[in-house]
RNA sequence: GCGGGUGUGGCGGAAUGGCAGACGCGCAUGAUUUAGGAUCAUGUGUCUUUGACGUGGAGGUUCGAGUCCUCUCACCCGCACCA
């Protein structure tokens, strides 16, 4: 008598095994091998890597378990795997809990990374864990600094002066990305706009090859690609000049062919020209008190579509080039000084927001492209802008020219006059990423009063972090205080000098990682290009969404960089991308706060990780998010225990006594009854295998395996005398059935998977081949139809499967209850869906 | 406002334009008589049940629509004064 299934004693068995060979050890190749990747023989399977906040979540155990079915999957199919793990672990969790309890946020962060690192083991996860690698720790970090030092000595990063996002109450600066809807992505504090000398990475300059890369993916989300591709919000227009007195003001705009409806002209209350403007006029007064108010107000309420439109006049003019005609200029909040030129031409008849302002302050508005009657009243004046396509019309040598036509002909024509040309501009900003914070890479730069800014030489890095005892930020990094180490020596004159108190976001330290798991342990270069050449790119990505436009456009960044460094040999860093959906509870995602979270650790406890693994796969297509239920997971894990008793019933009554893989009778031998569960074992091999290498559609691939264990018991029940088939034919049969669960299964629940194949008196499922379906055996040699009379079900027929056309025809008309719909009824059209149905239509 | 997505039993979810609801949960009845979280069998969309109706709603294309097209409603996600 077998033992009952035991999760917890057969996981550890198999997890000491697991660690003691080394069995997902990825070794790299050696000088004889191809050094390329290309080809069945090398895969990179990666998951995003933890944030060690303090222990794994549900995510994670999605996240993990999905990218280790595909490569557990993937070293059966033949393939040499590499399946690292690491940890985001710069940040400001651990930091935040430093400034509470005193405790050094390494030793926190260390903590942390050891409990997801045993939760990770516990979960049977397939790693290659000789290339574990963590961002905080120097060894790591030396890499980010030296990466950093070839962007800036490319001028790929700079610093500047410029107005930036600050969080009060993380008491530092954000990128862009880290902004949404005017407040802080982690603690949704109202961002403020400060002035600060920062370092950036010139990401601009990688905007058209960001957008045209795209191009170069296998297979990414596409609404991944919509959402970057609409960060970077391209905008093909014109740079027109206006002038205004002495001076020369560009401005940017999509629609030149408006440009004889520009009645009025807007500057950004950031704009430098504002001050000089206005100097010593009687507009000074009441202009510097509307942009004082502006720059005061928080970057929500500036930003908010409801608020009405506000602005004050300047006193001056613009000329406008079209025409010479003087047009009133405006300071108005509504324009950006990020975006474009930080001025505008206003044109109230074709853009909302300039006719809104139009209304408000009485300025003209100018019909030049034929719009609508319902844009109009009865006097024929603009009732509304209209943004649409149209003929110019008030536009003097222009009118009649289509929208598109127009754009071309008006900027042309300036161009010819040097006052306009065909620009494209872009919503992307540069990556600012200094941050006044202590737990993070600190960047390699010293400032000598007679040097100016020099890059620390890299024999010196890395440079480390210092001790310090205060980590509270005060509106300063940390750092900045921590005297011996701020000051410093040139290393160009050996005079005194200062280092950089700032230290980097720490999306830097995770938009190179997938580059440093191919040789982790070497400390003379960042990266083995051989090792990277052979490994990378990676093959599949798994990770997600919230990475959309963060990490993932930064990690394309960087790899174009390198690639134009030449340090790598590829531009883009994830062939494949696949972003997981979320799992919710009591219908809200899980968080602390909710008090709504589910540990996984209990349940792990409770049932075992296959039961957990298989639960999360089982729940619901990878991509969606689903909603736990803690009734769930117990049905999986009776499912796996039916699983354990059929095989290891099996196994009792000698199925397995020869080692030997069993092999089928021959085809002529099957019994119909024989041939219907060897059909269905092949039929699973197919789907499985389709819905885990194409479709990442887990939950149908273990729906199949629940399909063919039903079928294996019911196989067992019909064979009346003897409980495992009356025939030796039968008991091949069941056994390769057998067989074929539980290799099926074990990518899923790779434990339960290397006990049973052990018992079967086998060795190391793991680096057995994948199952292959036998094409004859992929159908039955009966199918029955459905068979339709005006397209309704009417009756079944069991036809040959190879039955021709006017058989099955023929067979159809005969059934009962369809001769009863066709009597008396003419025969207008026979439809014939070969193993499907048929389809009579009839008058 | 713009862009993207999703709507199917009591629940999670299946369905290359071809028998809607696979698989699982839950529930019901029965069997074992139950010390292990059970197990096994059968059933389980709705209704006025010889049949009809059913995939958010309304149209359309088609022999045939959950699937394709048009409009519409609800919810979710992203961006949001981007000139």
């Amino acid at each position: 008598m077998a033992a009952t299934y035991d999760p917890e004693r057969i996981e550890t068995k198999w997890q000491e095994v697991w660690e003691r060979e080394e069995t997902f050890f990825a070794p790299n190749p050696t000088a004889e091998e191809p050094a390329s990747g290309e080809g069945p023989g090398s895969t990179y399977v990666l998951e995003m890597f933890p944030y060690p906040s303090g222990s794994a979540h549900m995510g994670h155990v999605k996240n993990y378990t999905m990218g280790d079915v595909v490569a557990r999957y993937r070293r059966h199919k033949g393939q040499r795997v590499l399946h690292p793990m690491g940890y985001d672990a710069f940040g400001l969790n651990s930091e935040n809990v430093a400034i509470q309890t005193g405790e050094h946020p390494a030793a926190f962060t260390e903590r942390a990374i050891s409990t997801i690192n045993r939760q990770l083991r516990r979960l049977g996860v397939a790693i290659d864990w000789s290339r574990e690698l963590a961002t905080c720790r120097p060894d790591y970090y030396k890499w980010t600094q030296w990466l950093f030092i070839q962007f800036y000595n490319k001028g790929l990063a700079y610093k500047k002066e410029a107005p930036v996002n600050w969080c009060p109450s993380c008491q530092t600066v954000l990128a862009n990305e880290q902004v949404i809807q005017g407040v802080c992505e982690r603690c949704d504090s109202a961002v403020e706009a400060k002035k600060l000398r920062q370092w950036f990475f010139r990401i601009t300059d990688y905007a058209e090859r960001l957008l045209a890369d795209f191009d170069k993916l296998e297979s990414w989300p596409e609404r991944v690609i919509t959402m970057q591709r609409n960060w970077i919000g391209r905008s093909e227009g014109a740079e027109v000049v206006f002038t205004v007195g002495e001076h020369e003001i560009t401005v940017f705009t999509t629609r030149p062919d408006t440009l004889f409806g520009a009645t009025f002209f807007i500057l950004a209350p950031e704009h430098p020209l504002v001050d000089e403007l206005v100097q010593g006029s009687v507009y000074e007064a009441e202009v510097r008190s509307y942009v004082v108010a502006a720059m005061g107000m928080s970057a929500i309420d500036r930003a908010s579509t409801e608020k009405e439109k506000t602005g004050v006049f300047t006193g001056r003019h613009a000329v406008n080039p079209v025409n010479g005609a003087l047009i009133p200029i405006y300071i108005a909040d509504y324009v950006l000084m990020d975006y474009g030129t930080g001025a505008i031409m206003a044109v109230p008849g074709h853009d909302e927001r300039d006719y809104a302002f139009a209304r408000k302050y009485g300025l003209p508005v100018v019909e030049v492209i034929e719009s609508p009657a319902e844009f109009k009243d009865d006097a024929g004046e603009l009732t509304a802008a209209y943004a649409g396509d149209g003929l110019l019309v008030n536009s003097g040598r222009f009118d009649g020219l289509p929208k598109t036509e127009g754009i071309r002909a008006v900027t042309e024509w300036l161009r010819e006059q040097g006052k306009a040309d065909f620009a494209v501009n872009y919503k992307l900003r540069d990556w600012l990423l200094s941050r006044q914070r202590y737990w993070g890479c600190p960047i390699p730069i010293v400032y000598c009063e007679t040097c100016g800014e020099t890059a620390v030489p890299e024999e010196q890095l890395p440079l480390l972090l210092p001790e310090i005892r205060d980590y509270a930020p005060k509106g300063k990094s940390p750092l900045a205080a921590a005297e011996h180490w701020i000051n410093t020596t040139c290393p160009t004159c050996g005079g005194a000098a200062t280092r950089d108190p700032d230290t980097m976001d720490t999306f830097v330290d995770s938009s190179w990682y997938y580059l440093r798991y191919a040789s982790p342990w070497r400390d003379d270069v960042a990266f083995d290009r051989a090792a990277v050449d052979y490994w990378l790119p990676v093959d599949q990505y798994i990770g997600g969404v919230e990475h959309a436009i963060l990490h993932l456009m930064y990690s394309r960044f960087f790899t174009k960089v390198l690639y134009d460094l030449g340090l790598v040999g590829f531009e883009e860093p994830f062939r494949n991308l696949f972003t997981q959906g979320m799992i919710y509870y009591k219908g809200a995602k899980m968080s602390k706060s909710k008090g709504n979270v589910v540990n996984p650790d209990e349940h792990v406890a409770r049932y075992g990780a296959d039961s957990l693994r298989s639960y999360i796969m089982f729940m619901g297509p990878g991509e969606s998010d689903v909603e736990w239920n803690d009734k769930g997971i117990e049905g999986t894990f009776r499912f796996l225990t039916r699983v354990w008793r059929q095989v290891t019933e099996a196994i009792d009554a000698g199925l397995f006594a020869s080692t030997a893989p069993r092999r089928l009778p021959d085809e002529t031998a099957l019994t119909p009854r024989m041939r219907g569960l060897v059909v269905k074992t092949n039929q699973v091999i197919e789907k499985v295998t389709m819905d885990i290498a194409e479709r990442f559609h887990f939950n149908t691939a273990l729906a199949a395996i629940m399909e063919l264990n039903n079928e294996i018991t019911a196989f067992r029940g019909s064979a009346e005398d003897e409980e495992f088939g009356r025939t030796q034919d039968e008991a091949a049969v069941l056994a390769v059935a057998t067989e074929t669960l539980v290799r099926l299964l074990e990518p899923f629940a790779p434990h339960l998977g290397a006990e049973l194949w052990e018992m079967m008196g086998r060795e190391r499922v793991w680096d057995e081949p994948w199952p292959v379906a036998d094409p004859r055996f992929l159908a039955h040699e009966t199918v029955e139809l459905a068979v339709q009379v005006n397209g309704r079900v009417r009756d079944r027929v069991t036809v040959p499967a190879a039955a021709s056309r006017e058989d099955v025809l023929a067979a159809a008309k005969q059934v009962p209850g369809v001769a009863k719909h066709l009597d008396g009824m003419s025969l207008v059209k026979e439809i014939v869906v070969p193993g499907k149905l048929v389809n009579l239509v009839v008058r």
